[in-house]
DNA sequence: CTCCCTACGTCAATGCCGTTGACATACCCT
DNA sequence: AGGGTATGTCAACGGCATTGACGTAGGGAG
């Protein structure tokens, strides 16, 4: 008992740090998510973030049990903003594709938190908020409930995963960026067009998608093969 | 100069640890892989690794420049497990979802290892091969070269994104696998019909569909929306 | 067969990291 | 006004990746 983290909502005592800071869960986690942006993932750490709070880096576990618990707190705070201002317009697929894009842009503002985040399942009120629309608009559309739940699953883990991998690319370093490019020219632009015929041909082509997430194609092929199963209710 | 890695293909001296083990790039691997199947994700650390071996640990470095380097290896090998024995059948829809299954099965094998790996670009071999053949199998689908490109991109970053997502369920310990089942009781389970009425009418269908991966279902509608397009080559 | 060069295994040290127990203070409630 | 305790702080522990220096033994050259 006298647990070290008090649950935020019946926190009563505030008692400033030493250089003033009056803390809480929210301030610390906005202050990860600046530090992440500024510095990259690596420069999350216990340490770093009590410093950039001003405040002594164990106090930090005053608000959350590990560094694990603040990653969760990290995920459902990008899930919430993604779904900031959102209003359903009542065409499914408009909806759905809306939602999509604005899950993955939302941990793409953040890739190194998307990459330490993004595969958490939090469990807490914004996720919640987001599985309950996007399966009301799935059933409102007359998917049938198991259609319905099947097609939430699938929705929802491609675009986490796309952000996951998006957010890989974004993350890297500067110079671990212009490396990878280098093995690409060094590889895959000048391979041998006899022994890696279609890669040779479509070279031009990968270089210039290669640039781009596929995400927003994905997910546009996901909400048609859906859309073409609504008149067909068969197997 | 006397640079610390001597690329592995132009090795020549071998000499046993204290312990009497003769290292190469392919053992450090094959028993990083080992390790982090017994011993989950946090495992995989340069100490660890070195007494898996039977060698100091700073051997390592001998190998590969650093533990990200190390990844990047280790990344590239599970690719190859995936492509191991495959061949065509000509049926391009069959044959990509072979391919998508098979590279997800072999990140699903070794989840800690998919889940510090699978977002990462090898350009190594195994790699390139792989791009070869989906490409290959989509020219020759008849798909134009610029769709080709599109649904290869959207095919293997989903299949990475997935294999990522699925990853992460499987390699968290058995203790948070159970805390998160009971946060999945606690809260979705037991919502209030009137404030979430889509989750509390499908919550019995999210709880079975939640101990599958979305994976095939995804994989399935991207081939169909696909094959819908092979036809209509308009937009 | 011998000698030399240097690749590669080893050692020790550095500066990080997360986490926790003990402590003290100042906040809030009565 | 006073007491209980929440919460910030301090110090310490063990573990981490990485690197420079060292020496020994493997292999090529003659």
């Amino acid at each position: 008992m006298t647990e070290r983290v008090v649950p935020e909502p019946e926190r009563k005592r505030r008692r400033p740090t030493k250089q003033g800071v009056v803390l809480s869960a929210e301030l610390i986690v906005d202050t990860a998510l600046r530090l992440v942006g500024l510095h990259g993932a690596e420069a999350l750490t216990v340490r770093r973030l009590g410093a950039a709070l001003g405040a002594d880096p164990s106090a930090v576990y005053r608000y959350f049990h590990s560094t694990d618990d603040l990653l969760i707190a990290i995920a459902d705070e990008l899930i919430g903003r993604a779904q900031h201002g959102w209003r359903p317009t009542g065409d499914w697929r408009a909806d759905l594709r809306a939602i999509g894009l604005r899950i993955h842009a939302a941990y793409q503002a953040h890739p190194q938190a998307a990459l330490l985040a993004a595969h958490r399942t939090t469990g807490r009120a914004n996720e919640i908020t987001a599985v309950e629309n996007i399966l009301g608009i799935l059933r409102n559309a007359g998917f049938p409930d198991p259609e319905a739940v099947r097609i939430y699953h699938a929705f929802v883990d491609q675009s986490l995963g796309f952000a996951v991998l998006d957010a890989a690319a974004l993350a890297l370093p500067a110079a671990a960026l212009s490396a990878d490019y280098q093995v690409w020219q060094a590889s895959y632009a000048r391979l041998d067009a006899t022994t890696h015929p279609h890669i040779a041909a479509t070279a031009h082509l990968l270089t210039a998608d290669m640039n781009r997430s596929a995400y927003p194609h994905a997910l546009d092929l996901l909400l048609a093969a859906a859309e073409a199963r609504l008149g067909r209710p068969d197997d």
